[in-house]
DNA sequence: TATTGTAAGTTTGTCGACAATCTGATTATC
DNA sequence: GATAATCAGATTGTCGACAAACTTACAATA
């Protein structure tokens, strides 16, 4: 039939001859993977859902077998707990999970920062490119009291960090740690909320970063992350805060506001 | 038959009475994996092993249905990878692999070091003996040079910084990571090597625990995990061994030799 | 009345089988 | 002689079925 992708004889005229990425067709067990990872983003299926095994399945349109496959992927990203013989449950995140996961995330995205201000200058244009759009669709998602918007461009903007930080394992664990974070909301809260101060925090960040000063942007990093446990776990305003408060209202070291990163309005 | 886990009642007169821990059965898939694990750090399943699933299967006496889930386990750790319609294969360490598990191994390693100096006294203080009691399995095997000895060692003194460094997601990642250290060595080395400066630098690694010295044992570290890629990658010795050196060469703050930690004997 | 023993029903865990697909080699053709 | 087409073999991906195990409800007993 067609020529095998490692010839490609007799086709040299375009560009790029001979290096093709290679194509990649999903799995039944990746689509059903990333379905489940899906439903428990969108909160379809909220923390401490039971689901049998063959009304998924049918609800899934395939058999047990390659449910059960899938069921293994999402208990090793620690997403899906299966009891025995009862099928499977989603994760139910506990106040020290919220902790844990917040923590590791403070560990991890201070450093993914660092190596982004590390990358060529074009390509570090493209990653504040792709973190403006995404705080311009949660500022859109604040203005429409769209509480649901507004974490998936939360999640997505974190995302694009993962990404972008240069490490494949990096941003695998991150990836993962963005769904648990998520899974704390849903464990801690019946429903999302709008939460004001995530808009003006990430513009915090954006501006750290195209003011290439790392050590800001991880020091609001961290902060926003201890304020997110502190709102999960309803504790009081810690002493962190003031330290919050101080770090957004203090003038980054070269002022530059949203609207000069020239944002593709496209995205 | 037996009274349910939640009630016990009836049985006041003991001690720690209401508090058992569960009971904790571990499933076919579970022991599939698990033993997948130990062919993938033993060497009996090298990287680039391509395997038939009806053989493994007979091999390990269960049918072709758990082995398939087990076997999406070890492929979200990263362990394994699935070829379409080719069974199954350990996967290959690539350079940038190399750099990446070391890499990624310096981020976190440092921090447990951190957390464990937090830990309160008696917990620290089995801490410093477990890796102490490490420490002389490295010198015993390199004492009979026993490359596979020091290794299984080398990976046991970090699981145990793994363990102890307080979270249990973070243990989960450095415990992958180890095993694909060891795939490291294997992608890149046809056997072990015996590999003299491990025993002096774990000694110093435990010796700045021991002394309080969290930057120390940092540096310590980074130092460490550098010189790995360097001799895995077969790179001359660049500008960090300088470093590594002086770092080895200087006398610590508080000079506290091995024998004073008193290390329990029976392990 | 509280607790234990019993039994039915449901669901999982595991296995065997079938068909689609891919690989590798062989043959035919330019 | 090299390339393309064909074909047989083997293996995976998927499904259906069976038996064991667990849960839940109910009844019996102290």
């Amino acid at each position: 039939m067609a020529t095998r992708s490692s010839g490609l004889s007799g086709l040299e005229g375009g560009r790029q001859v001979g290096r093709l990425a290679p194509v990649r067709r999903a799995s039944t067990v990746d689509l059903i993977a990333e379905r489940l990872r899906e439903a428990v983003v969108d909160g379809s299926l909220p923390p401490g859902t039971v689901l049998g095994e063959a009304e998924l399945a049918y609800q899934l349109g395939v058999s047990r077998g390659p449910l059960r496959e899938a069921m293994q992927r999402l208990t090793a990203e620690g997403l899906l707990v299966i009891p025995r013989r009862r099928g499977l449950a989603v994760r139910t995140m506990t106040a020290d999970d919220v902790r844990d996961v917040h923590w590791l995330r403070a560990q991890i995205e201070p450093e993914l920062g660092r190596r982004i201000l590390t990358l060529p200058a074009p390509e570090r244009r493209t990653v504040l490119a792709e973190l403006g759009a995404e705080v311009k669709r949660m500022q859109r998602a604040l203005k429409k009291d769209d509480a649901r918007a507004l974490g998936d461009a939360y999640l997505d903007f974190h995302r694009v960090l993962a990404v972008w930080g240069g490490s494949m394992r990096l941003a695998r664990m991150l990836g993962t740690l963005l769904i648990e974070t998520r899974l704390c909301t849903f464990s801690m809260f019946e429903h999302f909320e709008v939460h004001r101060d995530l808009v003006p925090e990430h513009v915090a960040f954006v501006e750290a970063l195209a003011a290439d000063d790392g050590e800001r942007f991880a020091a609001l990093v961290r902060v926003h992350l201890e304020a997110e446990v502190r709102r999960l776990l309803a504790e009081p305003e810690g002493p962190g805060k003031g330290e919050a408060d101080r770090l957004l209202a203090e003038t980054p070291d070269e002022p530059q506001p949203l609207d000069r990163l020239d944002l593709p309005e496209g995205l």
